[in-house]
RNA sequence: GGGCCGUUAGCUCAGUCGGUUAGAGCGCAGUCCUGAUAAGACUGAGGUCCGUGGUUCGAUUCCACGACGGCCCA
């Protein structure tokens, strides 16, 4: 017996039962540890950080990353998840400092960074308890209880190993970069911050400068005429910082002649911008490729030196190892000139781009590669303007006012205007940004580009397109990584700098830190206290080895990306721990799977930290999934007030609707459109289906009797449950049998090829057609009372598809599938796996798959449901029987086909009897007119004749043409598809439904034997639904009694009395009143009245 | 400004290696079937397959350009 299954059922109660099985046996850990020794599958968990409660894209992420290992270990890997947790990083920080009302780094540093970072840690476990709980709640198996994290010594000493590896080989150095800074709170921002901050519409103004050319038309040639290259800015405030102009070199540009208040003057400009920019009279006297302005010499308008202000340049240092870095050294004097970049944009300015290496990243990259001058020390941190300039004193952005008049006065400013754009604000205290060059670390990725891109090739990513595409575009433009940050939550970087010689150190291990570490320090780092975090490594001094001074640390942190790209060596501490990690099999990971905003984040700091240290990639397989949006397609985020928690969609749904939902609903890549409306369309859709199914199964094998066990002989091999040794005789069970193994062949290979989406939609067609077709043909072999060789075929094979989609599914709805195995698998046969998670996955048995026989399926599914149209257009319903039906199928070979089921079409549209024909014309009639709208105008006067010949034609020809939308010969006149308007006409006593070339007819003449045996049908209708309103059980036998009605209904009774009787499992059929204990209802039918009752005998 | 993705029914999405008459679910209207009933089937309305060019005997599908939307990056 199988425990009874209600046809309702609370998948939320489900869930829980099943969670507590699992937690009872320890199913998680026994699905590794039964599966000790044998090959490893490993995923690696891109750690969340739990200073959140888990969104619904959390639950995304981590069915996805859940679905695979649950399938490699049914298909006997053993999967390896550790979990983790990402503890660090700036917005940990942004959280704390919100919560102790602090903005800015003087302030943190005024409350003490040793409290500041306490609360740090804190907070980053304050909702880990949630997340523990989602995680079991959706069935995502992966080992919580011993997590990696990143805040740990063992972790950032790993951090460290691997920081000092770079450095060995000479990859780690410091150097400018171009950040966004905010003046006023004195700090340089993330790109998350700036992003918090961005406002549309920001004026700022626009102006167009003169940079007199000292050289025309040819390096060491005076101009003849005056002569300047004409360059935009929106910020005047860094034209003191000017020292060089860029243009495209592959673009034209003009020389134009204008009239100046002084004579004639000539500007230099991009050719495609000299009508936006130049007003009033002008001609263009010469037009020049960029390429030829390259190397010109030209004066800023400000003369740096002279205002007292330090420059520097850039020089680039070869180094011993290969490579180079550049380093700034100040100079005397430079030369302003022209230089060639691939930035410079011709929708607007002048197509010549003003450049202050100081003020710009792009700016700053150029000053790199060209080595140009860099003037900085004019604008300090603050935003406030010192050298010996006009504007002095003031902040920039004010000073912009009065550079611009100053600029006007000596002729400098050719034109200006206000420009609107959008521009970063601070997004705390909406001071406008600047962009501000500072000294930064950097681990030199560009020097293994190259293997980063070959080794990517090596990664397959689902979808394909974000290899070659956002991620490989992201590596081929790859830049040095900038590291360090100027806070206080992180890994400490792990570099000693000498305090009299500027010497550095950097340290790759505690027990190194602890042998050069200080006496006075040492107690800092005693295994009881260590705490590897700020403030108290800064405290530890070392002595350096060139000059015996004292080290300090730097004072920055690393970049949280660089934790979590660590993750592969940090959480198992290596090499100091499980130093065997790389030959074992532990790394690299199988399978990773993360959102695509992580192709800069995790993605990358991965890819890129593995291929330095090992010079490979460390993940093979990629899924990256795509935003989740709310019901409307916009974007989830707390500020929209949009977002769906998980935990009522999964009180109300239960976890598997939610995962198939989310497997099924989009390709992994898009996009996807989430509400709790949609799953529970999807529970219904597939979930509900399948679960029908289940429960019409375990119905009726309990009331038979109906034992697996009982019949070895359907059963062959021990692949995880029953297999038919013996091909069924039923068609029917054949078909199934069929698509079961094509199915269970389909989702291997899909799931092989981490394509769960396509998996479980194929699963889902199966269980759409094993429940519409399966076992709705195969209700009555069910039903019917006999317990011969027929009904024990499709008990068989109705166990043999729930068994093997239970597996199919585990891997996919691991609930679902545990309920299904544990009913039908465990209560059978006690030997098999505990779980159905610890069962192996089914092997498909291609013998049996029968493509004919599918065909043929398709075939009868198409011509019944034409049927079932052509009954309902002549309103005759089903239980009606009727006389024939007249088929003609697309293709003459289908015919042949046709015969294999005609049975089965018989029965499901109840007809008598199937004919064939070749031509539809047999059942309808055609008529063809012509459009006149459209014939009209375009043949005018010869119309009479087009009709004339239409009249003439055959229309069945006309009309097969016509409906095929092929143009049609008539007569003299090649006729368009449109131009022929064509009516179908039944012909009498039929009706016919057409489509796409096949033609279903049937006769709905009755005759008086049709019409009696319709009225026994429409009887056993009438009594089955008293039956289930008089509350009997489905096995109760009853007597019937029945009053009324005439002549007809008593024929009727004797002649279909037997099969009454065995439908409604009536003893006898009584014409009497019916007894006082009897459910009677007072019924009408064909126009008869009478009375019925049913009464359990 | 650059890169990638998308645009198919009112909504959510399939699909088309270029080929006969483009599909499903939801929603709406109607009908039917049923001892699977929180179901199911059928019918109907609803489609310039984003637009414009090109390649082709044939384009929703391939190519180019463009529009709109999304994401990422400047």
């Amino acid at each position: 017996m199988f425990r009874p299954v209600p046809s309702k059922v609370s998948f939320a109660e489900l869930d829980k039962r099943i969670l507590q099985l699992w937690r009872e046996r320890d199913i998680y850990r026994r699905s590794e540890s039964e599966r000790e020794g044998a090959p490893l599958f490993v995923l690696y968990e891109g750690p969340p950080t739990a200073n959140g409660s888990p969104g619904i894209h959390h639950v995304l992420a981590r069915v996805f990353k859940d679905v695979i290992p649950r399938y490699k270990t049914m298909k006997g890997f053993h999967s390896l998840r550790k979990g983790g947790w990402d503890t660090h990083g700036l917005p940990v920080e942004l959280e704390v400092e919100k919560e102790l009302g602090l903005s800015s780094k003087r302030e943190i540093e005024e409350y003490g960074v040793a409290a500041f970072n306490r609360l740090c840690r804190e907070s980053v476990f304050r909702y880990v308890k949630e997340w523990e709980a989602m995680t079991e709640r959706i069935g995502f198996w992966i080992d919580m209880a011993h997590p990696y994290v990143t805040l740990e010594n063992d972790y950032i000493e790993t951090g460290w190993w691997m920081l000092h590896q770079l450095w060995d080989k000479g990859l780690i150095y410091e150097g400018m970069k171009g950040t966004p800074h905010c003046p006023r709170c004195v700090t340089s921002l993330s790109s998350h911050e700036v992003a918090l901050g961005y406002r549309e519409d920001t004026p700022d103004p626009s102006v167009y400068i003169r940079f007199p050319l000292e050289e025309w038309p040819a390096p060491g040639q005076k101009p003849q005429v005056p002569t300047s290259l004409l360059a935009w800015t929106t910020t005047p405030w860094t034209l003191p910082g000017n020292t060089a102009l860029a243009v495209a070199p592959d673009e034209e540009y003009a020389v134009v002649e204008v009239e100046g208040d002084s004579g004639p003057e000539r500007l230099v400009l991009a050719r495609a911008l000299v009508e936006a920019t130049i007003e009033g009279p002008h001609r263009i006297v010469e037009t020049v490729p960029g390429s030829s302005l390259v190397g010109l010499a030209y004066r800023t308008p400000y003369d740096a030196t002279a205002a007292g202000v330090e420059v520097k340049q850039f020089r680039a240092i070869s180094q011993p190892e290969g490579g180079s870095v550049t380093s700034l050294e100040p100079v005397q004097s430079f030369t302003p000139h022209v230089i060639a970049t691939d930035f410079v944009s011709l929708d607007e300015g002048t197509g010549i781009v003003h450049i202050a290496p100081a003020f710009g990243d792009e700016d700053l990259q150029a000053g790199r590669e060209h080595g140009l001058a860099f003037i900085q020390s004019y604008v300090e941190l603050d935003g406030t303007i010192r050298g010996n300039f006009p504007f002095a004193g003031k902040f920039v952005k004010d000073a912009d006012e009065e550079i611009m008049q100053d600029l006007a006065a000596r002729g400098v400013l050719y034109r200006r205007g206000v420009y609107h754009h959008t521009y970063p604000f601070c997004w705390r205290c909406g001071t406008p940004l600047l962009y501000y060059a500072k000294s930064s670390w950097y681990i030199r990725t560009t020097a293994l580009k190259e293997r980063l891109v070959s080794g990517n090739s090596e990664i397959n990513w689902y979808p394909e397109y974000l290899k070659e595409g956002r991620f490989g575009e992201w590596l081929r433009n790859n830049v040095d990584w900038a590291i360090s940050r100027e806070r206080y939550w992180g890994t400490p970087i792990p570099v000693w700098r000498c305090q009299s010689c500027q010497a550095q150190h950097c340290v790759g291990s505690v027990q190194e830190l602890r042998e050069l570490a200080l006496p006075q320090c040492r107690h800092l780092l005693e295994p009881g206290q260590l705490d590897l975090h700020r403030p108290y490594v800064d405290d530890v001094l070392i002595r350096c080895s060139k000059c015996g001074g004292e080290m300090r640390r730097i004072p920055e942190v690393m970049d949280c990306w660089f934790d979590s790209g660590a993750m592969p060596f940090a959480q198992y501490h290596y090499p100091f721990e499980n130093s065997t990690m790389r030959e074992d099999g532990r790394f690299p990971a199988d399978y990773i799977c993360e959102a695509v905003d992580q192709t800069r984040g995790w993605f990358y700091s991965l890819h890129a930290l593995s291929t330095l240290l090992t010079n490979g990639p460390c993940y093979r397989n990629v899924i990256c999934l795509g935003l989740i949006l709310d019901e409307k397609g916009e974007k989830m985020s707390k500020s929209r007030g949009n977002v769906v928690e998980p935990w009522p969609v999964l009180d109300a749904h239960g976890a598997d609707a939610l995962r198939w939902y989310l497997f099924t609903a989009a390709p992994p890549g898009n996009a996807r459109r989430f509400s709790a409306r949609l799953v529970e369309e999807s529970l219904r859709q597939f979930l509900l289906t399948l679960w029908n199914t289940y429960s019409f199964f375990v119905t009726y094998a309990n009331l038979d009797g109906f034992d697996p066990s009982d019949v070895q002989r359907y059963w062959k091999g021990d692949l995880g449950g029953p297999d038919l040794a013996e091909i069924p005789s039923a068609e029917l069970d054949r078909w199934v049998i069929s698509g079961l193994n094509g199915l269970v062949a389909s989702v291997t290979e899909l799931l092989e090829h981490y394509n769960p989406t396509d998996a479980a939609r194929r699963i889902e067609e199966f269980v759409d057609a094993l429940s519409n077709w399966y076992v709705r043909r195969s209700r009555r072999r069910f039903w019917k009372s006999e317990n011969d060789r027929d009904k024990e075929s499709a008990y068989v094979t109705l166990y043999t598809c729930l068994t093997t989609l239970s597996k199919l599914l585990a891997p996919l709805t691991p609930f679902m599938a545990e309920e299904l195995y544990q009913n039908l698998v465990r209560t059978v046969d006690p030997k098999a796996p505990e779980s159905v998670h610890l069962a192996r996955y089914p092997e498909a048995d291609l013998s049996l798959v029968d493509e004919r026989l599918d065909r043929v399926v398709r075939l009868a599914m198409r011509v019944s449901s034409l049927g079932r149209a052509a009954r309902t257009k002549a309103k005759v319903k089903v239980r009606q029987p009727l006389a024939r039906v007249l088929v003609k199928t697309r293709f003459p070979e289908e015919r042949d086909l046709l015969a294999a089921v005609t049975p089965q079409v018989l029965d499901e549209l109840n007809v008598k009897a199937l004919e064939t024909m070749d031509d539809e014309a047999k059942v309808v009639e055609f008529s063809v007119r012509p459009n006149h709208a459209l014939l009209g105008p375009k043949y005018g006067a010869r119309m009479r004749e087009v009709q004339a010949a239409l009249r003439e034609a055959k229309p069945a020809l006309v009309a097969t043409s016509v409906r095929a939308g092929a143009p049609v010969q008539v007569g003299d006149f090649l006729l368009e598809p449109d131009e022929v308007s064509v009516t179908v006409a039944d012909r009498p006593g039929l009706s016919t439904a057409l489509e796409g070339g096949y033609a279903v007819a049937v006769d709905v003449r009755l005759t008086p034997e049709l019409e009696e045996e319709g009225l026994a049908r429409e009887l056993v209708h009438r009594l089955q639904n008293m039956r289930r309103s008089a509350g009997l059980e489905i096995s109760d036998r009853i007597v019937t009694f029945y009053q009324g009605g005439d002549e007809r209904l008593r024929r009727v009774m004797e002649r279909f009395g037997t099969y009454i009787r065995q439908e409604t499992l009536s003893l006898e059929l009584r014409q009497s009143p019916p007894a006082d204990s009897a459910y009677s209802e007072r019924q009408k039918v064909d126009g008869l009245e009478l009375t019925l009752a049913v009464q359990k005998a």
